[in-house]
DNA sequence: TGAGGTATGTTCGATACCGCACATAATCAA
DNA sequence: TTGATTATGTGCGGTATCGAACATACCTCA
C-alpha cells in the first residue's frame, strides 16, 4: 500500500514547528507563505527516491523523515535523520538534484514543502535563505560523518540509544510509534539485535513497550548509555542553528 | 616533528591540476591567481583541528587530505578523503567555519591555498564560484554517506579495496607511500587486520608492497573485490563535477 | 470466540574482527 | 658491522554480531 501525500490548504500557523521556517527572517516569510503547502506524510512516504530528481523540497513540523540508503542487496543503512529542525532535498539547492540515497518517512506526521523551483528561485537570491539552508547542511554533514565513525566503533546497544535520543529530540512527545524491525532497517542491523538491546534498556526502566509503542522513561539515562557521537552531533546542531532568528 | 607548510611563490602553472581550480570561468580564474599561494603538504600535517576556525581552504593538487574524527578514546575514523578533485575545509563557506573533524595530509604532495576572507569574498558573489563549490560539497556528501553504510556492512577486505581505489584516483601514479598502521587508522581497523587483508591482496597479484610502499599492478581486480560503494561514489563525483570546464 | 497475522523473545552455531603477545624482516644510524 | 627502530607476519582466545529456526504473545477481525 503505497501511502500518499494529501495536499491541503495551509490549515493552522503550524509552520514554526519547523525551525528553519522559524528562523526565516520577516521579508522571506511573506515571500514564502503563500508558496508553503502543507503535506501529510504517513509513515514509509517516500519523499524521494534514489537517482530521482527532487520535485520539492519538505519541512517536517511533526513528521520525521529518514535518509537511507539501500544496497543492491536489499540491506540498508540510515546516513542521517531529518525533523522539524531541517529540510529534506538538500541535493536540490546543492547542485545534481538528486542524491544516490531514498528519503522516507519514518514517524509519520506533517510538514510543509515548497515546489523546487520556488526553492530554486529563493535560493539564487544569495540572501539570508541561502545562508540558513547552508548552515543546516553543514549540520547535515556532521550528522552523516558522525554516523559513519558510529557504524565502525560503537555497538548495537549505543547506537539504538542514539538513534532513540535522535528520534526523540523531534519528537513533540516521548512516544514513538516504530517496530524493532524498522529500527533495525534504520541501524542496518538484525532485527533480532534490536530486540535484545531493547529488552536491556526496558528492564534498566529506561523505555518501555509493546507491539510498536515506544515510550521513554529515563531520558537522561539514554544518554548516560549512548556513546559520544549523539552529544557531538547535538552540539554542532546547537551551534549552527541557534533557535532564535538567526542572520 | 610537526611538519610544517611552506608556502612559495607560485612556481608553476600547475594549479590546473586540481580539478576545481581547472574549471574556474577565466574572469575567476584572473582574480584568483594572484591570491593562490602554493604550499607543499607533508605527510601527517593536520590541515584543520576539530574546532578550529579555518583561516584558508586547501585545494589540494598532488597530495591527499583525510577527514577524519577522532575519538575521546584516541580510536579514528575516516569520514571521506580530497584530493586534487576537490577542496579541504568546505564548513568555511558552509558556515560555522570549523568542524568536529580533522583534516590530515595521508599522501604527501602539494596544493594551493586561498585565504579565508578571500574566499567568502568569493563565495558571496553567488556566481560560478559558488555553484561549483556546492556542487562539490554535494559529491563530498555522498562520500560520506557512503562511507557510512560501507562501515556498517561491508568486509574490511572490500574497505581495503575501495581505500586504495580512493587514493589511487587522487593520485598521478600507481604508487601509494603509506604504512598498513596509517591504512588502519583511516579506515579505523586494526594493523592486523590490514596485513591480512594486504597479504590476500599481494598473492593474488593485485598490488605488491615493502614497508611503506604499496603499488597497484591490476587496478580492475581491486574493483571487482570492492564493494558496490566505490562506484556509487565514483559515478557521483563524475556526475556532479565533470572534468571539463562547468558552467 | 476463535483464527490468522504480526511483533517480540530465545536459542545456537558460524564468523569477522578485536586485543594481545610475539616473531620476523627491512631500514637506518652509529 | 652492529644495534636500534620500524614495518610486517602469525597465532590465540574473546566477543559482538550474524543467519536461521523456532517459540510466544498480542492484536484484529470474522
Amino acid at each position: 500500500m503505497p501511502p500518499k501525500v494529501k495536499a491541503t490548504a495551509v490549515d493552522v500557523d503550524d509552520f514554526k514547528q519547523n525551525h528553519l521556517l522559524a528562523s526565516l527572517p520577516a521579508a522571506e516569510l511573506a515571500r514564502w507563505l503563500p508558496q508553503l503547502e502543507s503535506v501529510d506524510m504517513p509513515l514509509g512516504y517516500v519523499v524521494y527516491e534514489p537517482g530521482s530528481t527532487l520535485a520539492h523540497v519538505y519541512f517536517p513540523t511533526t513528521a520525521i523523515v529518514s535518509l537511507l540508503y539501500v544496497m543492491e542487496n536489499g540491506a540498508s543503512a540510515e546516513i542521517a535523520v531529518v525533523g522539524n529542525d531541517g529540510v529534506v532535498g538538500v541535493s536540490l539547492f546543492m547542485g545534481g538534484g538528486s542524491t544516490p540515497s531514498r528519503g522516507v518517512v519514518q514517524s509519520a506526521g506533517r510538514g510543509f514543502r515548497l515546489k523546487a523551483s520556488v526553492m530554486n528561485e529563493e535560493f539564487q537570491r544569495a540572501g539570508p535563505v541561502l545562508h540558513l539552508l547552508l548552515r543546516y547542511t553543514q549540520a547535515l554533514i556532521t550528522q552523516m560523518a558522525q554516523t559513519a565513525v558510529c557504524n565502525r566503533h560503537h555497538t548495537l546497544d549505543q547506537q539504538l540509544c542514539r538513534w532513540l535520543l535522535l528520534s526523540l529530540d523531534r519528537l513533540q512527545d516521548n512516544k514513538l510509534v516504530m517496530t524493532q524491525e524498522l529500527i533495525a532497517n534504520m541501524l542496518g542491523v538484525r532485527r533480532e539485535g534490536v530486540t535484545e538491546g531493547a529488552l536491556k534498556l526496558q528492564r534498566a526502566g529506561l523505555i518501555s513497550y509493546t507491539r510498536g509503542r515506544i515510550t521513554i522513561l529515563d531520558r537522561p539515562g539514554l544518554e548516560k548509555r549512548t556513546c559520544e557521537c549523539y552529544a557531538v552531533v547535538r552540539k554542532e546542531y546547537a551551534r549552527l542553528l541557534p533557535s532564535k532568528k538567526a542572520i
